[in-house]
DNA sequence: TACGCCATGTAACGGGTTACATGATTCA
DNA sequence: TGAATCATGTAACCCGTTACATGGCGTA
């Protein structure tokens, strides 16, 4: 799946792997992620399934840069991937959806407190995408405005990430006061 | 991380490792799962580990059970990580926001395509969701009043999962509209 | 007759994290 | 002076999936 994340990064213009990680960060970070050791070897992986080819720029004071760029059959690779449908629902893990459900037995102190941190943590994210100005695909859309179709999409995930942050945070709050209203206490 | 989910089953009573991944098919699916393989290695590792013991059960034209049970030492561990607080919030990984976010290429009718696909899927969870009926916590809280701690939680998390789905739904739909409206038509 | 349930496991592989290793530049 | 950014990579390990192997019983 990586592999098809950096293909689609790549496919718009060659970049290193360090900036694959930091495109990564500031777009799909919510629904996608990776760590640079990873897409260093994925990188690797994708030039010998011949995918991508690499070119060295030599730096001084620095470590050389490759730059990778998508070869043609890496394109048909990624095109055929973006036609192929998803005929299953995603089924997530969320450890401390997890936690939470074993919680009765850790007490309502335990609760409360690990119910708060998860607000904070929550609010702040929340605060982080809404902030995030209109966005990068605005930019995008004055700059290059025959890319109308990328910006609704970039949009329409952005979106996701804002309901799903909400009705994250909403749930966490009305689940504290349940607690604190119904969960019997701690003898 | 399934470790702790086993403890958390077998901590109300001694199960096998087929009865396991049965309690979390209809209970913490949506949240975590396994795979049988996984389980019946992981209990392994459990009992090498001195957090669980196992009995078994001699049956006829059937495998033998092996019934596994919480050890001390396995209470004190599981006890030890629900006191332990969640500092990060969960990263998903989600497949079909990857694609999506890639299919300006793709084209108009491989995007409806794709969203009517997952359209059907998630309408589908979310019956499944709103029929099971009141719940197992509903028949806990009856045949053990004193388990009302645990009733209360389950009853959250399974409202997790029907926001989500909801949500999820929600936003599927919102977006095919946007697409039938603001796609430009592929030529 | 064929499918689903009960019931256990092993082996190969793939995907991902953590730790290790290096080191200059820029900004607060 | 210390932290963040730029910039690359390797090795060990852990977690999880898929495929393989076995086989009787009940039900539609």
């Amino acid at each position: 799946m990586l592999k098809y994340a950096l293909l689609g990064f790549l496919s718009y213009q060659p970049l290193t792997g360090y900036e694959l990680e930091a495109h990564m960060r500031s777009s799909t970070q919510h629904f996608w992620h990776a760590r640079l050791s990873q897409i260093y070897m994925t990188l690797k992986e994708l030039e010998a399934d011949g995918w991508v080819n690499s070119t060295v720029e030599p730096q001084e004071k620095r470590p050389d840069r490759r730059v990778y760029a998508v070869t043609q059959a890496g394109q048909d690779a990624f095109s055929a991937w973006l036609r192929d449908p998803l005929r299953e629902r995603t089924l997530a893990k969320d450890p401390l959806l997890l936690k939470l459900f074993f919680s009765a037995a850790a007490g309502k102190d335990t609760l409360r407190q690990q119910l708060e941190l998860q607000i904070g943590l929550h609010r702040e994210q929340l605060r982080e995408y809404e902030g995030e100005l209109p966005a990068v695909a605005l930019e995008l859309l004055q700059d290059h405005p025959e890319r109308a179709a990328d910006a609704l999409l970039w949009q329409a995930v952005r979106d996701f990430g804002i309901r799903y942050e909400s009705m994250y945070l909403t749930w966490l709050e009305e689940t504290l006061e349940k607690v604190e209203t119904r969960f019997p206490a701690t003898d």
